[in-house]
RNA sequence: UACCCCGUGGUGUAAUCGGUAGCACAGCAGUUUUUGGUACUGUUGGUUCCUGGUUCGAGUCCAGGCGGGGUAACCA
């Protein structure tokens, strides 16, 4: 069992980094960021990042920034900016600092033009296919830009007629001055800045021309005192970049650090493919249940305790590689069947008849528990009459040995109930149990039996007078394939299971009639299961099962067959 | 085929100054059990990509292979 307040592990290439700069005396206080840009939900592979930039920080007595990264108007808006906020408060963490990278904008102005004077940046006429076509390819080297000599004064002039808005979008940028011959592409003469003409969120009209990213993350950091910049691996080829602005500035200078994103079988992280999804409405939207965003994942349940215990085991590593899935349910089991109360709830029902049952308006009171992990966690009274309503799959007319729960002749015990016998059961025509007759025996009230007999199984039920009947959403991974990021452009489209929710009605025990958003039980011997606060009404809950309980019955099952 | 990064059981990740492979999940077997859940116990899996070299000793260092990933947006 895992405890999520783990100390996490003493020491991985980014802790050791930290620890080293510590003592060498680089740096005082560890200060690191998460930087988002708001164009898009969080998912699970943020979460990851998130838990690992707070934790240093925490780990390491310093400070941790969330900064937006607004550079691009075109694809950003207010609404990701809130929604962010939110997932990282869900997610248990709280920012020492919240910043935009737009705040920095007339800083970044000022670099820009104090890398014009020294001769760094230029400012290009050319188009951006031109730009693209001259940089070469991964072999060939690339060709200067006809406008690259231009003289300091000009570069300058034209830099500031580009933000006074003269010239229209796409018409000039204003690039670095690097080596066109670089190796890495990135050095060859990256642009800096671009015209577009674009209403942003945060700045209005003030600007026309917007930083591009590695211009403006390095310098941010920087800006932000951030000490350990620490960033996915497809960043790897960008530190030298990221190196060369703030060496060319003689601005503090944060060290880049990567490491390798999340990923988890069945799930893709990758926004333009998850906005796929909800755009051609394959799923609900951004937090449907089956999402790999950190909404999704709340509302099927999740607690933030589970995911940010996984985000910790998981670990940092310098090689991508795919998680079972069956690692993150461990720690949703975990974290919950400690914490979720239990309930009773039929999913799939057929009657079952007390033939000795006193009298049809009989009803008596038994008291079951509500946590066995937690004492604390009290009992509650539960209806038990004449008629009940048991799982299908807890019956079988002609059950194999070990099958330990109802078939003729077979007594088992109703939990917290009484033992049943099965005296006999009906059919309809087409051969499906319709009803289960039992007699009870009054001794074994509470399940045990004075005589001291003792029953193999133990089954779960509903009084039919009693029970409610509410929504209940089973899910199911939104892929039939545990790599759909393997997939070529469109193929991944091609994988999603068909029948990844399907709506049931469950059988409940009175209680959870009145259960409210955001409460978690588990429905025994089912799973765990999320009153949704999206789609649930007082007096009708809709309950999203977040993960079910293991199941050794069914590996049993499947070795007989 | 240019440059960069990486290569430990099924999966993921550990192993101080080089000392002889650990942990979690999954799997398997069993004990306990008023959830076939939980808990507990035991256990199967690794020639640490390969080949050489240095060394008393290498997953750890060196060389050469092989394999995987990444990179050529006026996106981040």
């Amino acid at each position: 069992m895992s405890d999520p307040n783990t100390p996490p592990p003493a020491s991985d290439f980014i802790r050791d980094r930290v620890r080293a700069d510590l003592d060498s005396g680089k740096v005082q206080q560890v200060v690191t960021r998460f930087p988002p840009e708001p164009n898009g939900y969080l998912h699970i592979g943020h979460a990851k990042a998130i838990t690992l930039v707070f934790s240093i920080a925490k780990e390491f007595g310093g400070r941790c920034n969330l900064r937006m990264d607004d550079t691009n108007p075109e694809k950003e808006a207010q609404e990701y900016v809130d929604a962010i906020q939110d997932d990282v408060r869900w997610l248990g963490f709280e920012w020492d600092g919240l910043y935009y990278a737009s705040d920095y904008f007339p800083q970044l102005f000022a670099w820009a033009e104090q890398l014009i004077e020294n001769g760094l940046a230029y400012v290009d006429d050319q188009t951006a296919e031109q730009i693209a076509d001259s940089r070469g390819t991964v072999r060939a080297p690339g060709k200067d830009s006809p406008f690259r000599d231009r003289p300091v004064a000009e570069n300058l002039d034209l830099f500031r007629r580009m933000k006074s808005g003269e010239f229209p979008d796409g018409s000039k940028v204003l690039r670095a001055r690097i080596d066109m011959a670089h190796p890495n592409l990135n050095l060859r003469d990256p642009v800096m800045y671009r015209v577009r003409k674009l209403h942003h969120q945060r700045t209005g009209d003030e600007w026309c021309i917007y930083p591009m990213y590695d211009w403006a993350h390095g310098q941010s950091d920087s800006i932000e005192g951030i000490t350990h910049s620490l960033c996915t691996l497809e960043f790897e080829h960008h530190r030298p970049l990221y190196d060369w602005f703030c060496e060319k500035l003689g601005i503090w200078h944060p060290q880049q650090i990567e490491f390798a994103r999340l990923n988890v079988e069945y799930m893709l992280t990758s926004k333009r493919k998850l906005l796929r999804l909800v755009e051609e409405q394959h799923v609900d939207g951004w937090d449907d249940p089956r999402m790999p965003t950190i909404r999704g994942l709340r509302r099927l349940g999740v607690p933030p305790e589970a995911l940010v215990a996984f985000c910790r085991h998981v670990g940092i590593a310098k090689v991508n590689g795919t998680h079972e899935l069956a690692l993150l349910e461990h720690f949703v089991r975990d974290w919950l069947n400690q914490h979720a109360e239990r309930r009773m709830a039929v999913l799939d029902p057929v009657e079952l008849v007390i033939e000795n049952w006193p009298s049809p308006e009989h009803v008596e009171w038994l008291e079951a528990g509500n946590n066995p992990e937690d004492p604390a966690a009290g009992t509650r009274q539960v209806p038990f009459s004449g008629k009940l309503w048991i799982e299908r799959e807890d019956f079988m007319a002609d059950p194999p040995k070990k099958f330990f729960r109802l078939g003729p002749g077979r007594e088992v015990r109703l939990r917290f109930g009484f033992f049943v016998t099965c005296t006999g059961f009906d059919q309809d025509d087409a051969g499906n149990v319709t009803c289960i007759r039992c007699t009870y025996d009054p001794e074994t009230k509470g399940g045990n039996a004075p005589d001291g007999r003792k029953v193999k199984g133990t089954i779960h039920w509903v009084s039919q007078a009693h029970a409610v009947a509410v929504e209940a959403r089973l899910f199911e991974p939104l892929f039939r394939e545990p790599d759909p990021a393997s997939a070529d452009g469109d193929a991944f489209v091609a994988m999603l299971r068909p029948d990844s929710r399907r709506g049931v009605t469950a059988h409940c025990e009175p209680s959870l009639g009145e259960a409210t958003g955001g409460q978690r039980f588990q429905f025994e011997r089912v799973g765990y299961f999320y009153c949704d606060a999206k789609d649930s009404k007082p007096g009708a809950p809709v309950f999203h099962r977040t993960v079910g309980l293991k199941d050794s019955w069914k590996k049993v099952q499947a070795k007989g067959d």
